[in-house]
DNA sequence: CTGAAAGCGCTAACAA
DNA sequence: TTGTTAGCGCTTTCAG
C-alpha cells in the first residue's frame, strides 16, 4: 500500500506537506506543489479514508437516509439521489446509505462510530423518531420535507403553499373560474410530513383570493377511484374548466377519465400536474416541477455549509417554477388519435 | 466521546478484552464478557469505524454501484438496493453508494483510499471501462448480472434464459401453439449485459423444441411503437394465443393494442410477463418474477464470503418462478367494466 | 483466559 | 514556506 511517508520520500518532502498539498490547509510555494502532485501521479497514491477520519475527526462522508417503503415515489426518489450523490462528490465527499428502517439506533450507530459527518433524511414524518434523535446527535442534520415538530432543526422542501397556489394563479390568469383539485391518496393527508396539506391550503386560500370556485379531493391509486373522484367534481363543479392534479400516479388515468365523462382535454379541461417536469413532459401536460435534483444539491450545499460552522436558515423553502406546455395530453401517453 | 479505554476503566480490563469481546476473535470469560457489555451500554460505546479500518485494514463497509441513468428500472433497483442495505446490516456492513457515473476512477479512489471493502457493481455493461477495473483492484467484487467478458468475475443473476424457456413451458402446457414475444426496445437488446438477448434466445429454443410457433419483436416505450408491434405479431401469428411480454414498462399498453385490435385478454390472447411479482400482481397476470430482492441479497452474501477469503462460484444464476394469476388483466390496472 | 504495548496512516500543533 | 512529532482510537502480536 502507498503511503503519505512514501510521496513524501518520493518527492523530497516531509509527510506534512503532502498532507498540506492535498487539503490546501497552508499555503504551498508552486514548485513544491507541483513535484508532490507528480509523485502522488505516479505512485498511484491514495489516502487512506480511515486515517483521515481518525487524525482529523472528519470523515467526508454525509449518510443519506431514504425513505424505501412503499407508496414513494420511486422517480423523485432516484433524482433526489443521484442529485445529492454528484453534488456530494463535488465537495469531495462520500454517500453512505441508510433506510428509514435503520431508525433511530441507526443514526445513533453511525454518528457515535464517526461514520459519517452529517445526515440527510428524506421524508421525515410528523411524529417521527428519529426528529428527536436527530437533534441530540452532535452531528448536523438536514431534513428534506418539514415536519412540524421542525423548530432547531435544517429542512429544505419545495414550497407546497405557493406551488398550490401557482397553479390557481396561472388557470386564473387564462380566464378559468371553476378549478377542481385532484389530490393524493387519503392517507397521505393524514400520515406525511404535511406537504399535500400544505400544497391544498395553498390552492384553496389562492381559489379564495382570486373569486375562483373550487373543489378539492383526494384519490386513491385505483382507476374506479379516480374515476368517481372525476365524477364528483363535474357534479360538484359542473362549469369546471380546469383540473390540477397532484398525484403522480393516476395523473395517466385522468385523462381517460374525462373523457369517459364526455369532457376532453385540453377542448373542455385544462389539466395541468404538480409533478416532475419528465412525468408532464411526457404527458405534454404544463405543470409545477417538483424540482428533485435541485432539492438534492441544495440539501447537500446546507449540510456542508453546517459542517463547516456556518449558519443556515432553519427552512429554505424552493420557488414553484411552471413549466409551460401545449396541455393536449394523451391519456397514459397514448396518442388521441389511436383511442376508438 | 466515548472511546475504548473509557470502557476498559469503567469495566475494570484492559482495552484489548474490549476488542476481543467486540469482534470475538479469541475466547473471553462470560462473566468479563458481561461485564464489558454493561460498560458499552451504560457508556454508550460505539467503536471508531476509522480507527477500526485503520488498525484492522476492514472498513465493515461495501460499495454498491448503481447505474442511475435513464431507462433503468426504478422499481426493481429499488427493491434491490434495500435487500442490499439490509442484508448488509445483518453481516454488521454499511453501504457506500456510488453512481455509475463516478466510472473507474471513483472505483480506484475508494479502493485505494480504503473507503470500501468490496464492490457491488449493478448493470455493468458489455464494454464497460469498470469490468477491467475492477480485475485490477486488490478488493473482491460482484457484478449483478453477467457481462460476455465475466472470465474471473464472481456474477449473480436471473436465469434469463431459463425465464425466457419458462414461459413457452408454461404457455405450451396450457396447449398454446402460437406464441407471441414483445421484447425491450431495440437497444437494450446491442447496448446492455445480456440479459434481454438471453431471454429472447431461451424462449426461442425453447418454442422450437416444442414445436411452437412463435415471432419475437422489440417494442419502443411508446404507445405508438407498441400497437404497431401488437399489429405486426398478429399478421405473423395469425394463431397467436398468447403473448409474452418482457418490457415492464409497455406492460399496461399491450391489452389496450391487443382489445384495439380485437383481442380479448385472456380470452383470445393469453398474456403473460417477465417482471416484478408487483407489477404482474397489480395486473393480476401470470409472470416469471424479476427477483430483486433475492438478487441483492444473494450478490451481498457472495461478496461477505469472498472477504472471508471463501471460494465462490464465478456464476449464480438464479431459477425462474412462476407466479400464476387468472390473467383477467387490467389495462393501466383499469377494471374491465370501466372501460366504455 | 487476560494485559501491555506497538503500530495502522494521517493531521495539526509546534518549531524553524 | 517547510519539517518534526505527538497523538487520533483501535487491533493484534507478544507475554504472561
Amino acid at each position: 500500500m502507498v503511503t503519505i511517508v512514501d510521496v513524501a520520500k518520493h518527492a523530497g518532502v516531509a509527510p506534512s506537506t503532502v498532507s498540506y498539498v492535498l487539503t490546501g490547509k497552508r499555503p504551498i510555494s508552486a514548485q513544491t506543489s507541483v513535484r508532490v502532485r507528480e509523485s502522488i501521479q505516479s505512485l498511484g497514491y491514495h489516502p487512506h479514508a480511515g486515517a483521515r477520519a481518525l487524525a482529523s475527526s472528519r470523515t467526508n462522508v454525509l449518510a443519506l437516509v431514504l425513505p424505501l417503503r412503499e407508496g414513494v415515489q420511486l422517480p423523485v426518489v432516484m433524482r433526489f439521489v443521484t442529485s445529492v450523490v454528484s453534488t456530494a462528490r463535488e465537495q469531495d465527499m462520500d454517500v453512505l446509505l441508510m433506510t428509514a428502517a435503520q431508525g433511530a439506533d441507526g443514526l445513533r450507530r453511525v454518528a457515535g462510530g464517526a461514520g459519517a459527518d452529517g445526515f440527510l433524511l428524506m421524508d421525515v414524518g410528523l411524529d417521527d423518531e428519529r426528529v428527536q434523535v436527530v437533534r441530540e446527535l452532535d452531528r448536523p442534520a438536514v431534513l428534506i420535507g418539514h415536519p412540524a415538530a421542525a423548530a432547531g432543526l435544517t429542512c429544505v422542501d419545495l414550497d407546497f403553499e405557493a406551488a398550490g397556489a401557482r397553479c390557481v394563479e396561472h388557470l386564473a390568469g387564462l380566464g378559468h373560474r371553476s378549478i377542481g383539485f385532484l389530490g393524493a391518496p387519503g392517507v397521505v393527508y393524514a400520515r406525511n410530513t404535511g406537504y399535500a396539506q400544505r400544497t391544498l391550503a395553498g390552492f384553496s386560500t389562492a381559489a379564495m383570493r382570486r373569486g375562483v370556485v373550487s373543489t378539492a379531493l383526494p384519490a386513491e391509486p385505483r382507476y374506479a377511484s379516480v374515476h368517481a373522484v372525476v365524477r364528483t367534481l363535474l357534479r360538484e363543479l359542473p362549469q369546471m374548466s380546469a383540473l390540477v392534479v397532484h398525484n403522480e400516479a393516476v395523473l395517466g388515468w385522468v385523462v381517460e377519465c374525462l373523457r369517459a365523462e364526455g369532457r376532453r382535454v385540453p377542448d373542455d379541461v385544462t389539466l395541468m400536474a404538480i409533478c416532475p417536469d419528465e412525468l408532464a413532459e411526457r404527458m405534454r401536460l404544463t405543470c409545477v416541477r417538483l424540482p428533485a435534483d435541485v432539492l438534492g444539491r441544495c440539501a447537500v450545499e446546507l449540510l456542508v455549509a453546517k459542517l463547516n460552522g456556518q449558519q443556515t436558515p432553519a427552512l429554505t423553502l424552493l420557488p414553484p417554477e411552471l413549466s409551460s406546455r401545449t396541455g393536449r395530453a394523451f391519456p397514459s401517453g397514448i396518442p388521441g388519435k389511436l383511442i376508438p
